[in-house]
DNA sequence: CTGTAGACTACGGTCGACT
DNA sequence: CAGTCGACCGTAGTCTACA
């Protein structure tokens, strides 16, 4: 499983659970909603400073977001 | 100060402090050698997959090496 | 060993409009 | 509210080669 889609499904919960909609994430970060769009789908992948921007629009540290992935990435390993 | 000069200045200490060269970095990393350059010199900026690449070529949890961007980030914005 | 440069390809990221 | 499409531009990332 590639990087870029264990992160859109980590975005996405993330998002979700904030009860925010991918417009309003999208103002808050500073980026284009199409663009959140394909990120939770796995399309592209963020670069530095888009994680840097949708964590602080989260609300979260970039390290704790990265974080989520990297167990998320370990997970799918082991059942794999 | 930009997010990426931070990275590289927290990438070209850690690689030094596993005393590797560029070279060897990059081909831990799959990377090309002159993008490691770039990288460490603060013109370019890394994707998730690459700060992942890096983060397993040195041997360290990519939340970890985000976390030491984080802290520099703070560091400089505060005596700022 | 590293910086840099040019040339190139692929993709990050924006914007508007429509489903 | 979310997916998607097409057009567009900037830049991530490779490769060769030289200081």
């Amino acid at each position: 499983m590639k990087p870029e889609a264990i992160f859109g499904k980590v975005l996405k919960s993330l998002r979700t659970e904030h009860g925010v909609s991918q417009e309003e994430l999208a103002f808050r970060a500073n980026l284009d909603r199409s663009y959140i769009s394909m990120l939770e789908r796995g399309i592209n992948q963020p670069t530095l400073s888009s994680l840097i921007a949708l964590a602080e629009a989260l609300g979260i540290r970039t390290s704790e977001l990265l974080k989520m992935v990297e167990d998320e990435l370990k997970k799918i390993k082991d059942s794999d």
